[in-house]
DNA sequence: CGGGTTTGACCGGCGC
DNA sequence: GCGCCGGTCAAACCCG
């Protein structure tokens, strides 16, 4: 995983070096989508009627877009007005002319920014790396216990206070603890812990104990050797999506086991277990959210023991990808083991990948077990492809409580991110109308973090229909009777709350 | 009739 | 030690 970021941050850097181009198109292209939709006009057929591909997206294209809507509107009009006429085009030709330097300016500052954020955020990395290093080295002096800086959930499962009891249970009766764990995946989960591995990502490609397992890389639900790569003993990722229906589908079946009410949440929580493989440890709870009803609220634990279905499999390569990408950064690790754990106080409590535009994903330490949560609620900033690891961002731990999510949103708290370039209003609420109105976007999502629990690996592929309606519209093959009965349950689960099931 | 859901009971962890 | 709470179990029930 950890090599995938570095190719990406080569690609990256290769763009920088030669080919900015490349990249401005990419990013402009989506700029231009929204562009298109919010200020296409008058412009644009202009555009069309002079046969410029609409597809040269980005300012240069709006730029030419004036003056050729100039140009041709002397050329037209140039015999029957005569001279001023002529003058008044020249005026604007050369109006023209200062917007496109203008923007051309402003562009190269764009540029130059950008190069410079990048190379604050990967020297920043680089430093906190370092730290990092000095404090375990200090760490270590002072206990024998392994906390592990160098693993993300490691970390997190070090730094959670829950961990920490039963690793002092471990430490006395370790051997015990696994075994009675049985089906819930925690075999084997070394009481010492591994912090050998040394990337993040790859930590969260195995957010739990059998991770390595499932996905594509499962290959016949052979797990991977738990003892060896479960340094986790549990570790959950949570999905906030606004949806009405009942259930997320995610292309895996489900069965209801347990329903209960929590404390503080006037909505009941439903207990699923994945039935897609007898010894299939994933569970899932849904519950809906108690401050906005609308909002549900999916907790993945466990990692699938058999390889997930076509159709959850395909649409989280993507999405996996990217998530684990933007959780692979040095800093994000070190910031939830320090911050968590050792209450560090100088070290930013975020780490921002350099993509990441808006706050939708958290990672908490606080929580009982190392949770990612993916707040789909909010406007993501990026692509579609991209929007779910763009979100995905560090949370200090108590820098919130129950809805980290708004409060980070709303640039509450005293740890800014320090860079941070969002893009213009308008792309925003293109993307945020687009995304919200995609359902396979929450489909995606949540199929990618079954894949990332489970290992997944990155072939991309776009999401296939589907949706985050009733669960079972997207199980590839023979899912659908066991996900129609999930989603009933579902509904019957979250009925009291007020929203409809579908 | 088989598979899934419902729901009260049970269990273990944790705080007081 | 006791009570609370989250999570799970399992018998009863439901549905196609």
């Amino acid at each position: 995983m950890e090599m995938m970021v570095q190719k990406q941050r080569h690609e990256e850097g290769e763009e920088e070096r030669g080919g900015l181009c490349a990249r401005e198109i990419k990013e402009l292209d989506f700029f231009s989508a929204a562009g298109a939709g919010a200020g296409r006009r008058d412009d644009d057929d202009v555009l069309r009627a002079d046969g410029i591909s609409s597809s040269h997206a980005g300012f240069m294209v709006s730029t030419a877009l004036d003056l050729l809507t100039a140009v041709n509107d002397g050329d037209h009009h140039e015999e029957k007005k005569g001279q001023s006429n002529i003058h008044q085009s020249k005026q604007m030709d050369a109006a023209a002319t200062t917007v496109e330097g203008e923007l051309r300016q402003a562009g190269e500052e764009n540029r130059l920014l950008r190069r410079r954020l990048e190379e604050l955020t990967s020297s920043y990395g680089a430093l906190y790396h370092q730290l990092v290093q000095a404090q375990q080295l200090h760490t270590k002096h002072q206990q024998q216990a392994p906390i592990a800086g160098v693993q993300l959930l490691d970390a997190l499962a070090a730094a959670s206070p829950a961990s920490h009891r039963r690793r002092a249970a471990a430490a006395v009766d370790g051997d015990r603890t696994a075994d009675s764990d049985g089906g819930e995946g925690d075999e084997n989960v070394s009481p010492s812990l591994g912090s050998k591995r040394p990337a993040a990502a790859a930590t969260l490609t195995r957010l739990t104990p059998e991770s390595g397992s499932g996905g594509e890389n499962n290959g016949g639900g052979e797990q991977a050797p738990a003892a060896e790569m479960a340094p986790c003993r549990k570790a959950r990722v949570s999905v906030r999506a606004r949806s009405e229906a009942p259930m997320i589908s995610d292309g895996c079946q489900w069965r209801k086991y347990g329903q209960k009410m929590a404390k503080g949440n006037p909505c009941p929580r439903a207990y699923y277990r994945c039935t897609m493989a007898s010894q299939c440890p994933v569970r899932k709870q849904v519950q809906r959210c108690a401050e906005d009803k609308s909002i549900l609220i999916t907790t993945y634990e466990g990692t699938h023991s058999h390889p997930l279905p076509p159709a959850a499999a395909a649409m989280a390569k993507t999405t996996s990808a990217a998530a684990a990408m933007l959780l692979s950064g040095p800093a994000v690790s070190r910031d939830a083991l320090f911050a968590a754990h050792h209450h560090v106080v100088a070290p930013p409590p975020f780490f921002h990948h350099p993509y990441a535009g808006s706050t939708m994903a958290t990672l908490s330490a606080s929580a009982p077990f190392p949770t990612i949560t993916l707040d789909l609620t909010q406007p993501p900033t990026t692509t579609t492809t991209t929007a779910a690891a763009a979100m995905l961002q560090l949370h200090r731990p108590h820098a919130f409580s129950s809805l980290p999510f708004s409060m980070y949103g709303a640039g509450g708290g005293s740890h800014r991110p320090p860079v941070v370039l969002p893009p213009p209003s308008s792309v925003v609420e293109t993307m945020t109308a687009a995304i919200t109105r995609d359902p396979n976007f929450t489909t995606a999502v949540a199929a990618a973090l079954s894949s990332i629990m489970a290992g997944g690996g990155a072939q991309a592929r776009t999401p296939p229909r589907g949706g985050s309606d009733a669960a079972g519209d997207i199980n590839g093959g023979g899912g659908a009777d066991h996900a129609t009965a999930g989603a009933r349950a579902a509904a019957a689960a979250t009925q009291p709350c007020g929203t409809s099931p579908t």
